[in-house]
RNA sequence: GCGGGUGUGGCGGAAUUGGCAGACGCGCUAGAUUUAGGAUCUAGUGUCUUCGACGUGGGGGUUCAAGUCCCUCCACCCGCACCA
């Protein structure tokens, strides 16, 4: 008989609800555990098979930890603002409050239906006026402290979206949502100062239980590279420019020198006669998209300015050229060239017969540029040394100097914060008529984001903000200056940088959270979401809790201890589920046909968390088949416990399986091996189903074992077997590593490294002992005969290998 | 191109420090049971030329012993991509 999952998993679901079972105290004395999920931005689609992987995840660890003792937080909540339902909202004229507030629903009903330990308390939504107070009080501090500044840039702007995207918005020159067009436009706009923490977010990271890759991710995105500073006199003129390398070693080999097309000197430094050719270039350049301009790279371009440049080493005069494989946002925006030692240098000078001069012995620069290390030559006082002490002498040299400095630079830019955006948290700055600006006041935050059906971009540039005059215009009321709000919105990563510090202390009306609070809890200690969060969301938010930490807010370093990435469920045809393949497996139906235990189960077993793997319907079935017959093992027709399940039980069949299932399953569940631990529980099963008679103890043991995976079940389960008293705080059962060691163990006879024979033998044998045993097995006499016994390898209570030849 | 990762039966995947490859599940085969079943139970299931041999992407090496360590090549995935 299979157990009835809806009336199941509805009843447990209400008694959860009702009885507030999961809600953490902030004030106990019991140990803390902060098991966090990446919040969902609830979308019109609703719950999609992939999030309640990561959400089953952390629920079975926050389901263990409860039962082990731990004050347990694990919350949810919402990431609500974001382009979507703007879109939505352009394209039906709905309000995207009401449209958000919808899809929160359904989410918030899905995630239920699933059983997740949530406390409902602690829900939190980005969209909540209460909520994003705080992200705009810290938006305050940033400004305060200098970190949020305006500047001239150019960025991303998209046609389409009316509006600028970050760069890692934009993938392959078009937009990442919607694929539009995007193109460079200079415009006015936030930045916040990320790259004052680059040190720090780098070196930090050394200390995080995270995942190498993902920590390599941020180290290759903040990209910190060591070099100098090197300053270029202009022949015939007074000015300088500076230009950054990482091998000041090869000074001498610099034949010239390049700038990037937007480099403010080129226009002062042009010679008469290549001024037209200098003008061409740089307007060709300009008419590339980012796309083109890196597409092209293979074919390296670039003209010369008719300027030359002073190196300062030794006077040497070195031509000017413009040429856009150097960037003028990385360094000083312009770069020595040394064919000799630079791949793309290399390729440069060849096109545009340049001199190529080695100053590193080891290759062959006819052919190729030598980056590899050697002794120096033809570089005056560096001769002889090798690269390492070359770098030290040229610095030092360079510094004694005055003509230049030790320097790092790194490939972290400065983070674009405005959004030209309705649906986003309004940045509470006002700007006055006599050109001044100011923060809005800490106790008028905040700064409401004003009600209206008018979001059409204005086309300008500006956000729809702009257009709505009773929000915009402000009269200061002491002086009656008139002023008027900043309308660029925050983008969308704002309110994620830090709501896992919210839940801790969701409704204080005077502060973010309580320190006290956010003491007792941080840091979170098991985080756990999807790896495409690798750069832009971990590490914007480990960039604001330095910064919060800084100012005293927050007393943790770093937010996240532990991170894991959970893979992506394919669709049965191995390919990315999308509504255009068809192939998206809808978790309410799956929720209908066979229960959320059996959903959560299969999700956990299908793989290992972080791989991806493709869903398959018979698998979902297999999940659901050993639910079905962990109930009929324990579990009456009519509801009681089995007559299997024997309270005073003598028999000793199972004690190893079950201690053995115990420690796999408690040591699985947490390193998130949850396949493994599931396929144990099955093991255990199996064995259970042959004994003849179960003690009530391993039956009830096994329960809580299977518990934080389809807690449904095994509540009802617990309550069959006459508790009245939810499982969710019964003690995790231990284990006795006593009762995992048989007498007897089983070993293996190989004969030159081939199994030949198995024999039993008492688990304390020794080496010699198992030597002479193996010796004497008659099988193992036939496989020696003729040869003469070399050696023999014994492995107590695993081998004997006998070498013979 | 650079950085990181993965490669094991028909399929998803297991295998502490090198120590019996293929746990567990799916699928498949046979049997039992059933009015019947896509239900349940039992047994079997890496390959082959089956008292044996061969098997963890290919090739080589270290070792008594290699999925695991070393070298080399190949394929696929993820991230970055003229970062000086």
């Amino acid at each position: 008989m299979s157990f009835d999952h809806q009336r199941i998993e509805e009843k447990w679901r209400n008694y959860w609800l009702d009885n507030k079972t999961f809600k953490s105290d902030s004030d106990t004395n019991k140990d803390k555990y902060y098991v966090l999920d990446m919040f969902p931005y609830p979308s019109g689609a609703g719950l999609h098979v992939g999030h309640p992987e990561g959400y089953t995840a952390t629920d079975i660890i926050a389901r263990m930890k409860r039962m082990q003792g731990y004050e347990v937080l694990h919350p949810m909540g919402w990431d609500a603002f974001g382009l979507p339902a703007e879109q939505y909202a352009l394209d039906t004229g709905n309000d995207p409050e009401e449209f958000t507030r919808q899809n929160i629903e359904t989410f918030r009903r899905q995630i239920q239906e699933l059983g997740f330990s949530y406390d409902w308390d602690r829900e939190i939504n980005t969209t909540d006026p209460n909520y994003y107070k705080w992200t705009q009080w810290i938006f305050l501090k940033l400004y305060e402290k200098g970190l949020a500044y305006i500047d001239e840039v150019p960025v991303n702007w998209c046609p389409a979206l009316g509006t600028v995207l970050a760069n890692e918005e934009v993938i392959d020159g078009k937009s990442e949502r919607g694929g539009h067009p995007v193109e460079r436009r200079p415009m006015k706009q936030w930045m916040l100062k990320i790259t004052a923490y680059a040190d720090r977010l780098l070196e930090d990271l050394e200390e995080l239980d995270w995942p190498e890759s993902i920590k390599d991710m941020q180290r290759n995105w903040i990209g910190r590279s060591e070099g100098a500073e090197v300053h270029f006199g202009i022949d015939g003129l007074e000015d300088t420019f500076t230009v950054f390398t990482t091998r000041p070693d090869t000074l001498f080999g610099a034949t010239y020198t390049v700038m990037a097309p937007e480099h403010p000197l080129i226009d002062k430094i042009v010679s008469t006669e290549q001024q037209q050719k200098v003008a061409d270039y740089i307007k060709d350049v300009q008419a590339k998209s980012d796309l083109e301009r890196t597409d092209l790279a293979k074919e390296k371009s670039g003209v010369f300015t008719g300027a030359y440049a002073v190196n300062p080493i030794n006077r040497e005069k070195l031509p000017i050229w413009v040429a856009d494989y150097v960037l003028m946002s990385y360094g000083s925006g312009a770069i020595m060239a040394v064919p000799a030692h630079d791949e793309r240098d290399y390729e440069f000078a060849v096109k545009f017969e340049l001199p190529i001069i080695p100053v590193v012995e080891g290759g062959n620069t006819e052919k190729e540029a030598f980056t590899g290390s050697g002794p120096h030559i033809n570089s005056a006082f560096l001769d002889g040394l090798d690269t390492q002490e070359a770098i030290v002498k040229a610095i030092d040299w360079l510094e004694a100097h005055g003509k230049g400095e030790r320097k790092v630079t790194y490939r972290l830019r400065d983070w674009l914060f405005s959004r030209q955006r309705y649906w986003g948290e309004p940045i509470p700055i006002i700007h006055w008529e006599d050109g001044t600006m100011s923060a809005v006041r800490e106790e008028d935050l905040p700064l409401e984001l004003p009600k209206t059906n008018e979001i059409k971009p204005s086309g300008t540039g500006e956000s729809p903000l702009a257009n709505i005059e009773d929000w915009v215009s402000v009269v200061d009321p002491e002086t009656g200056k008139k002023g008027r709000r900043e309308t660029n919105t925050m983008p969308q990563w704002a309110g994620s940088c830090w709501y896992f510090l919210r839940y801790i202390d969701p409704q204080n009306p005077d502060a973010l959270a309580d320190y006290e609070r956010l003491e007792k809890w941080l840091p979170a200690d098991t985080y756990i979401g999807g790896a495409e969060h690798a750069v832009l969301h971990l590490l914007y938010a480990r960039f604001w809790h330095k910064f919060l930490y800084d100012i005293g807010v927050v007393p943790t370093k770093e937010p996240f201890q532990k991170l894991y990435n959970q893979g992506m469920i394919l669709g049965e045809n191995n390919e990315k589920m999308s509504k255009s393949k068809g192939n998206v497996v809808n978790p309410d139906e799956i929720v209908a046909s066979h229960g959320a235990d059996t959903l959560r189960l299969y999700e956990m077993f299908m793989g290992p968390l972080d791989a991806a793997v493709a869903w398959s319907t018979n698998g979902l079935d297999g999940a659901r088949r050993f639910l079905d017959r962990v109930w009929r093992l324990f579990v009456t027709e009519d509801g009681k416990m089995s007559g299997k399940v024997v309270a005073d039980s003598s028999d000793t069949s199972l004690e190893k399986a079950y201690h053995e299932t115990v420690k796999k399953v408690t040591e699985n569940f947490e390193a998130l091996r949850f396949n493994t631990g599931i396929s144990q529980m099955m093991v255990f099963i199996n064995e259970a189903y042959k004994a003849k008679e179960i003690p009530q103890l391993f039956a009830e043991g096994f329960v809580k074992l299977l518990s934080p995976v389809a807690p449904h079940l095994a509540e009802e389960i617990w309550e069959s077997f006459g508790h009245s008293e939810t499982l969710a705080y019964q003690s995790w059962p231990a284990f006795d590593e006593a009762k995992l060691v048989e007498d007897e163990v089983e070993v293996a006879i190989q004969v030159m490294g081939k199994v030949r024979a198995k024999m039993m033998v008492s688990k304390d044998a020794s080496k010699d002992e198992l030597e002479k045993q193996a010796l004497e097995l008659e099988s193992i006499q036939d496989w020696l005969e003729g040869k003469t016994v070399r050696k023999v390898i014994a492995v107590p209570g695993k081998l004997v290998n006998i070498v013979a030849n």
